[in-house]
DNA sequence: GGAGAAAATGAAAATGATTGTCAAAAAAGA
DNA sequence: TCTTTTTTGACAATCATTTTCATTTTCTCC
Protein backbone atom coordinates (compact mmCIF):
# COMPACT_ATOMS: atom_id res chain seq x y z
CA UNK A 1 0.00 0.00 0.00
CA UNK A 2 2.23 2.77 -1.19
CA UNK A 3 1.49 6.46 0.76
CA UNK A 4 1.88 7.63 -3.00
CA UNK A 5 -1.34 5.44 -4.60
CA UNK A 6 -3.16 6.57 -1.56
CA UNK A 7 -2.43 10.15 -2.14
CA UNK A 8 -3.92 9.92 -5.53
CA UNK A 9 -6.99 8.15 -3.95
CA UNK A 10 -7.65 10.64 -1.65
CA UNK A 11 -7.01 13.54 -4.19
CA UNK A 12 -9.90 12.14 -6.67
CA UNK A 13 -12.14 11.03 -3.24
CA UNK A 14 -11.97 14.67 -2.49
CA UNK A 15 -13.65 16.03 -5.96
CA UNK A 16 -17.58 15.24 -7.02
CA UNK A 17 -16.48 14.83 -10.82
CA UNK A 18 -14.06 13.78 -13.00
CA UNK A 19 -10.59 13.97 -13.26
CA UNK A 20 -7.67 13.84 -15.47
CA UNK A 21 -4.31 12.46 -14.66
CA UNK A 22 -2.71 15.66 -15.78
CA UNK A 23 -5.48 17.87 -13.45
CA UNK A 24 -5.18 15.76 -10.72
CA UNK A 25 -0.86 16.47 -10.88
CA UNK A 26 -1.31 19.90 -11.23
CA UNK A 27 -3.57 20.07 -8.01
CA UNK A 28 -1.25 18.10 -6.05
CA UNK A 29 1.80 19.80 -7.21
CA UNK A 30 0.09 23.02 -5.99
CA UNK A 31 -0.97 21.75 -2.59
CA UNK A 32 3.06 21.06 -1.89
CA UNK A 33 3.00 17.58 -3.12
CA UNK A 34 6.96 16.43 -4.91
CA UNK A 35 4.24 13.77 -6.80
CA UNK A 36 6.08 12.69 -10.14
CA UNK A 37 3.37 12.67 -13.01
CA UNK A 38 4.41 9.47 -13.89
CA UNK A 39 3.43 8.05 -10.34
CA UNK A 40 -0.33 9.74 -10.84
CA UNK A 41 -0.61 7.63 -14.09
CA UNK A 42 0.87 4.34 -12.43
CA UNK A 43 -1.62 5.07 -9.19
CA UNK A 44 -4.54 6.29 -11.63
CA UNK A 45 -3.70 2.62 -13.82
CA UNK A 46 -4.20 0.43 -10.57
CA UNK A 47 -6.75 1.94 -9.27
CA UNK A 48 -8.66 1.53 -12.53
CA UNK A 49 -7.51 -2.15 -12.76
CA UNK A 50 -8.35 -2.87 -9.28
CA UNK A 51 -12.06 -0.96 -9.82
CA UNK A 52 -11.85 1.44 -7.28
CA UNK A 53 -12.22 4.31 -9.78
CA UNK A 54 -13.85 4.32 -12.74
CA UNK A 55 -12.60 5.98 -16.20
CA UNK A 56 -13.94 7.55 -18.93
CA UNK A 57 -12.88 9.19 -22.27
CA UNK A 58 -13.69 13.07 -22.63
CA UNK A 59 -14.72 13.93 -26.42
CA UNK A 60 -11.66 15.03 -27.23
CA UNK A 61 -10.23 11.42 -26.19
CA UNK A 62 -8.46 12.43 -22.18
CA UNK A 63 -9.19 9.52 -19.91
CA UNK A 64 -10.93 10.98 -16.94
CA UNK A 65 -11.11 9.53 -13.28
CA UNK A 66 -13.94 9.55 -10.45
CA UNK A 67 -13.84 7.99 -7.16
CA UNK A 68 -17.44 6.49 -6.97
CA UNK A 69 -19.33 6.25 -3.65
CA UNK A 70 -20.47 2.49 -5.01
CA UNK A 71 -19.05 -0.59 -5.82
CA UNK A 72 -21.29 -2.34 -7.79
CA UNK A 73 -22.22 -1.75 -11.88
CA UNK A 74 -23.53 1.87 -12.37
CA UNK A 75 -23.55 4.59 -14.53
CA UNK A 76 -22.91 8.74 -14.72
CA UNK A 77 -24.71 11.48 -15.60
CA UNK A 78 -22.05 14.17 -16.08
CA UNK A 79 -21.84 17.84 -16.34
CA UNK A 80 -20.55 19.09 -19.47
CA UNK A 81 -19.45 22.06 -17.71
CA UNK A 82 -17.86 21.25 -14.36
CA UNK A 83 -18.32 17.81 -14.66
CA UNK A 84 -19.84 16.86 -11.65
CA UNK A 85 -21.33 13.57 -11.94
CA UNK A 86 -24.10 11.70 -10.28
CA UNK A 87 -24.26 7.68 -10.17
CA UNK A 88 -27.56 6.89 -11.68
CA UNK A 89 -28.69 3.69 -12.21
CA UNK A 90 -31.12 1.63 -14.81
CA UNK A 91 -32.11 -2.05 -15.06
CA UNK A 92 -33.99 -1.52 -18.17
CA UNK A 93 -30.99 -0.39 -19.98
CA UNK A 94 -28.82 -3.47 -18.51
CA UNK A 95 -31.44 -6.08 -19.93
CA UNK A 96 -31.43 -4.34 -23.25
CA UNK A 97 -28.22 -4.40 -24.41
CA UNK A 98 -27.87 -7.57 -22.69
CA UNK A 99 -30.83 -8.83 -25.16
CA UNK A 100 -29.93 -6.59 -27.73
CA UNK A 101 -25.95 -8.45 -27.74
CA UNK A 102 -27.39 -11.71 -27.67
CA UNK A 103 -30.02 -11.52 -30.56
CA UNK A 104 -27.32 -10.42 -32.80
CA UNK A 105 -24.71 -13.49 -31.64
CA UNK A 106 -22.77 -11.57 -29.93
CA UNK A 107 -21.10 -13.25 -26.83
CA UNK A 108 -19.64 -11.56 -24.04
CA UNK A 109 -21.48 -8.67 -24.08
CA UNK A 110 -20.87 -5.46 -22.38
CA UNK A 111 -21.72 -1.90 -22.41
CA UNK A 112 -20.87 2.07 -22.15
CA UNK A 113 -23.64 4.47 -20.93
CA UNK A 114 -22.94 7.91 -19.92
CA UNK A 115 -25.25 10.82 -19.72
CA UNK A 116 -24.47 14.38 -20.10
CA UNK A 117 -26.26 17.57 -19.46
CA UNK A 118 -25.50 20.69 -17.76
CA UNK A 119 -26.09 20.44 -14.18
CA UNK A 120 -28.31 22.83 -12.14
CA UNK A 121 -25.81 25.23 -11.01
CA UNK A 122 -23.68 25.26 -14.47
CA UNK A 123 -26.95 26.10 -16.33
CA UNK A 124 -27.81 29.23 -14.07
CA UNK A 125 -24.88 30.91 -15.64
CA UNK B 1 -17.83 19.06 -52.84
CA UNK B 2 -13.89 18.07 -53.04
CA UNK B 3 -13.18 14.71 -54.77
CA UNK B 4 -10.96 13.89 -51.39
CA UNK B 5 -13.63 13.83 -49.37
CA UNK B 6 -16.17 11.84 -51.34
CA UNK B 7 -12.51 9.01 -51.34
CA UNK B 8 -12.71 9.00 -47.84
CA UNK B 9 -16.49 8.54 -47.60
CA UNK B 10 -16.27 6.06 -49.51
CA UNK B 11 -13.51 4.11 -48.27
CA UNK B 12 -15.28 4.31 -45.25
CA UNK B 13 -18.80 2.76 -46.29
CA UNK B 14 -16.73 0.31 -48.01
CA UNK B 15 -16.30 -0.79 -44.48
CA UNK B 16 -19.20 -2.57 -42.08
CA UNK B 17 -16.81 -1.46 -38.95
CA UNK B 18 -15.37 1.12 -37.71
CA UNK B 19 -12.12 2.55 -39.11
CA UNK B 20 -9.50 5.38 -37.50
CA UNK B 21 -8.33 8.05 -39.40
CA UNK B 22 -4.60 6.35 -39.50
CA UNK B 23 -6.23 2.89 -40.90
CA UNK B 24 -8.25 4.39 -43.42
CA UNK B 25 -5.02 6.79 -44.90
CA UNK B 26 -3.11 3.09 -45.02
CA UNK B 27 -5.80 1.74 -46.83
CA UNK B 28 -6.16 4.36 -49.34
CA UNK B 29 -2.14 4.50 -49.57
CA UNK B 30 -1.80 0.86 -50.20
CA UNK B 31 -4.36 1.13 -53.17
CA UNK B 32 -2.62 3.47 -54.63
CA UNK B 33 -3.74 7.01 -53.85
CA UNK B 34 -2.03 9.72 -52.89
CA UNK B 35 -3.89 11.32 -50.54
CA UNK B 36 -2.31 12.99 -47.22
CA UNK B 37 -2.90 12.13 -44.09
CA UNK B 38 -4.16 15.24 -42.93
CA UNK B 39 -6.35 15.18 -45.70
CA UNK B 40 -7.80 12.33 -44.33
CA UNK B 41 -8.23 13.99 -40.89
CA UNK B 42 -10.20 16.74 -42.54
CA UNK B 43 -12.23 15.07 -44.19
CA UNK B 44 -13.44 12.55 -41.32
CA UNK B 45 -13.80 15.92 -39.24
CA UNK B 46 -16.03 17.82 -41.83
CA UNK B 47 -18.26 14.49 -41.89
CA UNK B 48 -18.58 13.98 -38.34
CA UNK B 49 -19.61 17.32 -38.20
CA UNK B 50 -22.23 16.80 -40.90
CA UNK B 51 -23.18 14.47 -39.06
CA UNK B 52 -22.65 11.71 -42.18
CA UNK B 53 -20.52 9.41 -39.98
CA UNK B 54 -20.35 8.17 -36.71
CA UNK B 55 -17.34 8.76 -34.51
CA UNK B 56 -16.57 7.13 -31.36
CA UNK B 57 -13.17 6.20 -28.81
CA UNK B 58 -11.48 3.35 -28.39
CA UNK B 59 -10.69 1.88 -25.38
CA UNK B 60 -6.95 3.56 -25.89
CA UNK B 61 -8.31 6.92 -26.99
CA UNK B 62 -8.66 6.67 -30.68
CA UNK B 63 -10.66 7.91 -33.04
CA UNK B 64 -12.80 5.76 -35.00
CA UNK B 65 -15.45 6.36 -37.34
CA UNK B 66 -18.56 4.90 -39.27
CA UNK B 67 -20.34 5.37 -42.37
CA UNK B 68 -23.70 4.51 -40.96
CA UNK B 69 -26.89 3.48 -42.92
CA UNK B 70 -29.27 4.96 -40.85
CA UNK B 71 -28.90 9.11 -40.74
CA UNK B 72 -31.17 9.02 -37.15
CA UNK B 73 -30.18 8.93 -33.98
CA UNK B 74 -29.28 5.35 -32.87
CA UNK B 75 -26.32 3.29 -31.44
CA UNK B 76 -23.79 0.52 -31.83
CA UNK B 77 -23.28 -3.30 -31.10
CA UNK B 78 -19.53 -3.69 -32.08
CA UNK B 79 -17.56 -6.46 -31.87
CA UNK B 80 -14.06 -6.28 -29.42
CA UNK B 81 -12.05 -8.54 -32.37
CA UNK B 82 -12.81 -7.27 -35.56
CA UNK B 83 -14.77 -3.88 -34.92
CA UNK B 84 -17.82 -5.23 -36.77
CA UNK B 85 -20.74 -2.74 -36.04
CA UNK B 86 -24.43 -3.27 -36.06
CA UNK B 87 -26.69 -0.59 -36.11
CA UNK B 88 -29.25 -1.04 -33.04
CA UNK B 89 -32.09 1.17 -31.50
CA UNK B 90 -33.39 1.44 -27.96
CA UNK B 91 -36.46 3.84 -27.60
CA UNK B 92 -36.54 2.70 -23.92
CA UNK B 93 -33.16 3.67 -23.57
CA UNK B 94 -33.73 6.95 -25.10
CA UNK B 95 -36.71 7.74 -22.45
CA UNK B 96 -34.87 6.68 -19.57
CA UNK B 97 -31.73 8.77 -20.76
CA UNK B 98 -33.62 12.15 -21.15
CA UNK B 99 -35.55 11.07 -17.22
CA UNK B 100 -32.70 10.37 -15.00
CA UNK B 101 -31.34 13.85 -16.98
CA UNK B 102 -34.38 15.91 -16.09
CA UNK B 103 -34.76 14.29 -12.37
CA UNK B 104 -31.50 15.55 -11.29
CA UNK B 105 -32.38 18.75 -12.87
CA UNK B 106 -29.50 18.68 -15.65
CA UNK B 107 -30.43 20.52 -19.37
CA UNK B 108 -29.53 19.80 -22.61
CA UNK B 109 -29.13 16.25 -22.04
CA UNK B 110 -27.66 13.62 -24.40
CA UNK B 111 -26.33 10.63 -24.03
CA UNK B 112 -23.60 8.39 -25.86
CA UNK B 113 -24.22 4.36 -25.16
CA UNK B 114 -22.37 1.76 -26.95
CA UNK B 115 -22.74 -2.48 -27.00
CA UNK B 116 -19.78 -4.66 -26.87
CA UNK B 117 -19.00 -7.86 -27.80
CA UNK B 118 -17.87 -10.76 -30.13
CA UNK B 119 -19.25 -11.31 -32.63
CA UNK B 120 -20.36 -14.40 -34.25
CA UNK B 121 -17.93 -15.03 -36.56
CA UNK B 122 -15.19 -14.34 -34.56
CA UNK B 123 -16.68 -16.38 -31.39
CA UNK B 124 -15.49 -19.38 -33.32
CA UNK B 125 -12.06 -18.01 -33.67
C1' DG C 1 -9.89 30.76 -72.55
C1' DG C 2 -7.22 33.34 -68.99
C1' DA C 3 -6.03 36.22 -64.68
C1' DG C 4 -6.70 36.53 -60.02
C1' DA C 5 -9.15 35.31 -55.62
C1' DA C 6 -10.54 31.55 -52.67
C1' DA C 7 -10.57 26.92 -51.15
C1' DA C 8 -8.30 22.46 -50.79
C1' DT C 9 -4.17 19.77 -50.26
C1' DG C 10 -0.10 17.63 -48.15
C1' DA C 11 4.64 17.65 -46.22
C1' DA C 12 6.72 18.71 -42.27
C1' DA C 13 6.80 20.61 -37.66
C1' DA C 14 4.36 21.22 -33.32
C1' DT C 15 1.34 19.62 -29.68
C1' DG C 16 -0.13 17.00 -25.85
C1' DA C 17 -1.49 13.00 -23.41
C1' DT C 18 0.35 8.74 -22.22
C1' DT C 19 3.99 5.22 -21.76
C1' DG C 20 8.83 3.35 -21.41
C1' DT C 21 13.45 3.59 -19.36
C1' DC C 22 16.44 3.46 -15.74
C1' DA C 23 18.87 4.87 -11.82
C1' DA C 24 17.89 6.64 -7.12
C1' DA C 25 15.02 6.34 -2.96
C1' DA C 26 12.01 3.94 0.11
C1' DA C 27 10.05 -0.19 2.14
C1' DA C 28 10.28 -4.98 3.52
C1' DG C 29 12.80 -9.06 5.32
C1' DA C 30 16.20 -11.42 7.49
C1' DT D 1 22.23 -3.16 9.71
C1' DC D 2 22.60 -5.55 5.16
C1' DT D 3 20.13 -7.35 1.22
C1' DT D 4 16.35 -7.75 -1.74
C1' DT D 5 12.19 -5.98 -3.64
C1' DT D 6 9.12 -2.32 -4.66
C1' DT D 7 8.11 2.34 -5.59
C1' DT D 8 9.28 6.61 -7.39
C1' DG D 9 10.23 10.40 -10.60
C1' DA D 10 13.07 12.84 -14.11
C1' DC D 11 13.58 12.37 -18.73
C1' DA D 12 13.07 10.45 -23.23
C1' DA D 13 10.16 8.13 -26.48
C1' DT D 14 5.46 7.19 -28.66
C1' DC D 15 1.79 8.19 -31.25
C1' DA D 16 -2.60 10.18 -32.61
C1' DT D 17 -4.05 14.58 -33.83
C1' DT D 18 -3.45 19.57 -34.98
C1' DT D 19 -0.96 23.62 -36.96
C1' DT D 20 1.69 25.82 -40.29
C1' DC D 21 2.52 27.27 -44.58
C1' DA D 22 3.68 26.98 -49.25
C1' DT D 23 1.80 24.73 -53.39
C1' DT D 24 -1.92 23.09 -56.20
C1' DT D 25 -6.45 22.96 -57.56
C1' DT D 26 -11.04 25.10 -58.07
C1' DC D 27 -14.03 29.13 -58.76
C1' DT D 28 -15.33 33.59 -60.50
C1' DC D 29 -15.42 37.11 -63.35
C1' DC D 30 -13.84 39.14 -67.62
ZN1 LIG E 1 -18.94 5.53 -11.21
ZN1 LIG F 1 -24.86 -0.82 -17.21
ZN1 LIG G 1 -24.02 4.67 -36.47
ZN1 LIG H 1 -29.86 7.07 -28.02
Amino acid sequence: MSTRRETVRQALTGSTGFRSAQDLYADLRAEGSKIGLTTVYRALQALSDSGEVDVLRTDDGEAVYRACDSEQHHHHLVCRKCSTAVEIEGPAVEKWAAEVGAKHGFTGVTHTVEVFGTCGDCSKA
